[in-house]
DNA sequence: TTATGGTTCAACCAAATGGTTAAATTATTT
DNA sequence: AAATAATTTAACCATTTGGTTGAACCATAA
């Protein structure tokens, strides 16, 4: 047998260390908490990881490819800005929803390592992005966009769609909600944001 | 000699332990590197602080009260709505600045223990920031606000006042900025936010 | 059946890490 | 100056943690 044979253990230890790292980060993490979620022997991740090091380098790489090429992916479809945007807050939104654990993971990692998938964030997201920031150029050159340069205007967006959810332990105490009021929170960004986003990015700000 | 001598070792050890603990973590920090920092034995650090976790709850303690109090704060001065949000706009980026690895920090100790100062936020944010969400529902009922409940303004202008800082090794890459260069988008951010937050907050939307 | 190669586990190991101790040094008080 | 208390250090210690080993197990193919 060769590469890539995905037996069940392996994806039951993967997903086990995706949640760890995920909720801990990699010095938080152990070993030993990662083989009793995944009901497995520790060593037994080591027969497939190899290492800690290796094992969180695969989660860390896939949680980046599933949250950060999105947008570049999504910003640069073919249609008019308006639609564009409302798209992207729609389709991101429920993104972020479903790995609501990564937006945290990631920034936290990188802030101890932005070596870390350098090069690859800039070739497929850095590059990529231009597209749509020259687009937000242009519109703002024809009056049609709030008076910002484009990389602001993409950082306001970002900004809106993600912090609430990395900030959820905080806003839930300060705004005394429990779990399911705070999904409600949410919902309610999810309903006002595709249309609020446009709002104040393109031209109907007095 | 009684409690709170604040020795200069002490202070140089609670120092470098707030600069270790804000990037790396409670457990990516090592006491060694936190005595390394602060030029002194390691078991100085346990003659000051008895242990890890009581040196860490410090550091996060202190951390949480430059940072979050201040919401509250600010947000309740007696004064109009715009020319408070204004003035916290203003104050706030300074504030977190000058602080900026803290925001963070914060997040992910909390996320790992959303328990911690549980008690403290609540009291001194939680219950303190009701009066301003008050005033905001008052302006909002009197159509002098965009139409969203006041805890969702309240969010965005947090989310787009702190999200740029806790991101900036991201941004940075994928906006292709040297650390001079973030600066300066970070300077920009400064100056055009605090009338862009009132646009977007006030009922200056179409 | 019986080799063969992948899979699983209990027991073990070495290094790292937080923490302790006791002695020495320095500062303070009487 | 002597006594007392605070500060600092080098050498140790115990536990935790990532990692290893070798034997057993099990499926499949010859």
């Amino acid at each position: 047998m060769e590469e890539e044979n995905q037996s069940t253990a392996e994806l039951k230890i993967f997903e086990a260390a995706r949640k760890v790292f995920q909720s801990k980060g990699l010095e938080g993490a152990r070993m030993q908490e990662i083989a009793d979620k995944a009901e497995i022997n520790k060593s037994m991740l080591h027969y497939y990881f190899q290492s800690k090091e290796k094992l969180f380098e695969k989660v860390y790489q896939l949680s980046i490819i599933k949250l950060i090429p999105q947008i570049s992916t999504l910003l640069n479809e073919e249609m008019p800005l308006e639609i564009k945007l409302r798209n992207f807050a729609v389709k991101y939104l429920e993104l972020i929803r479903h790995n609501s654990d990564i937006p945290l993971f990631i920034l936290h990692e990188m802030n101890k390592n932005p070596g870390r998938m350098k090069t690859f964030l800039f070739n497929e997201v850095g590059k990529k992005i231009q597209p749509f920031l020259n687009q937000i150029q242009q519109e703002r050159e024809k009056g049609n966009t709030v008076d910002l340069p484009a990389e602001q205007i993409l950082a306001n967006i970002i900004s809106l769609l993600i912090f609430p959810f990395i900030a959820k332990p905080i806003f839930q105490i300060i705004l005394n909600k429990d779990d399911s009021e705070f999904e409600q929170f949410l919902d309610e960004r999810l309903r006002f944001l595709p249309d609020y986003l446009v709002d104040i990015t393109l031209n109907k700000v007095k």
